[in-house]
DNA sequence: ACATACATCTCGCGA
DNA sequence: TCGCGAGGTGTATGT
């Protein structure tokens, strides 16, 4: 019966019978929400005490486990997707575990009331599409350099140097290497030390003038006098921009650039 | 009704039902949880777009939303507390909408189908405690300095330097003064940066010689190297070995060190 | 398995 | 309000 319903609902429970759903629930690999009061203690990493209160309670067919506060974006407590579940029946008291290795982690919540139990047959498979990230801003710059100034040409993406990859590596119209540096956001100073790492990873190998330029939407507070004292530059290229050029039906096979 | 409720839950509500329940929830601020048939749009910082499936969707009474599938750790979609939540009626769809400024972002949960929808009364004011944190860390070296070595002697604690705070300042038994860095975790490449520029900045100060210290459970791979190039030291330290060090009744009231 | 870097990161703390 | 850094960050992508 629990198998196949879409969802099932459960008020007020006695923790038994909670035991018993909440197993299946695990068995049949359905989602879990629970709301009730609890205690949850977890050590791993670190170690948290939340002492009781009432709190929802979500459980993935993955493993993944969230206890959710009235209030914030992030739950108090969690284990990511992959922790082996379980739950058993404690004198007044159930307690739904999940242990995790690397790193060996352990996460208990403890009910002893439970309001609502809710078993849950969620059907998705659906696609999701994300715009705007860096790599988005990547491919926009590989298909058009001049978003990054007229005469720009790529060499190559990802580039391997001594401490991580470049961005976007090319030459400008008059045949200076440039390294670019690409940020999503405002950048800061951290991403400047990036960029200047990389510029002078290749300032050691060729033999040649190299131009470091940062590529972000904006840059923060101090960060022009940094650029300025070390020699580089910024240049402006909004995120959402490169989203459209991509979006460009002419432009949908990047695989095709080099 | 629903104010002096400890939860509702209603099944298969029509789009009509469901809209007055969660305005109502939005009014009584309560916590929403709702299971149902729908698709996803985002436009802030970046933009997304989740096509028609079965998930769970999560508003706090603080405007926190989220919408979690059926995998993972993560919500799909969400937005942070403090946004602004409207619900709306649209031709056989029911649309929960959440707006921020600052940045400007707008997620909208639009439902053609809901099989779930409850409404909780969380009530929850309980402390939470976290052990095994940086700060922790911190703490424990001001209380135990020999925790770093013998004869070290703090000095200051997040003392202000150009690029920004040094953890823990102080001098060794022979004088030296001592520049420490912590770390809770492995400590990385960007940790032996962040703490050379502190060593340069008081350097450029004080004309006495320092001691750049790294403290952390461990170092990653190449850190050793580059500590030993940039004259830097290790030191390890478990995160946990500290928190027990606070935790004894005797270094409760830390405000007492100073 | 380990290391690196991104994220609609979120969140808290200070200036 | 902005800027900066921590986080049990998680997650993807290499090696």
């Amino acid at each position: 019966m629990l198998d196949n319903k879409k969802f099932t609902v459960i008020k007020n429970p006695n923790l038994q019978e909670a035991k018993s759903i909440i197993e299946k629930v695990f068995l049949n690999r359905k989602t879990l929400v629970a709301a009730g009061n609890c205690r949850v203690l977890y050590n791993g990493r670190a170690s948290s005490k939340l002492e009781p209160g009432e709190r929802l309670l979500i459980v993935k067919n993955d493993g993944a486990i969230l206890v959710h506060r009235s209030l914030g974006y992030e739950p108090v407590n969690w284990q990511p997707s992959g922790s082996i579940l379980h739950v058993k029946l404690k004198s007044n008291a159930l307690e739904i575990s999940a242990i995790r290795h690397n790193p060996r982690e352990r996460l208990r919540v403890i009910f002893d009331k439970i309001f609502m139990l809710s078993a849950l047959n969620l059907n998705d498979s659906a696609e999701f599409t994300l715009f705007a990230s860096e790599k988005d801003m990547h491919q926009a710059i590989l298909l058009n350099p001049s978003l990054i100034e007229d005469g720009f040409k790529p060499i190559s993406y990802e580039k391997k140097v001594e401490p991580g990859f470049i961005d976007v590596y090319g030459v400008d119209k008059t045949g200076k290497l440039v390294v670019i540096e690409v940020k999503r956001k405002i950048a800061g100073k951290e991403a400047v030390l990036q960029l200047a790492n990389y510029v002078n990873a290749i300032r050691n190998k060729a033999d040649r003038e190299i131009r470091g330029v940062l590529v972000a939407p904006n840059i923060g507070k101090g960060v022009q006098r940094l650029l300025f004292s070390l020699k580089l530059e910024f240049i402006a290229l909004d995120p959402k921009k490169c989203a459209k050029v991509l979006k460009k039906p002419e432009n949908t096979k990047l695989e095709n650039y080099f």
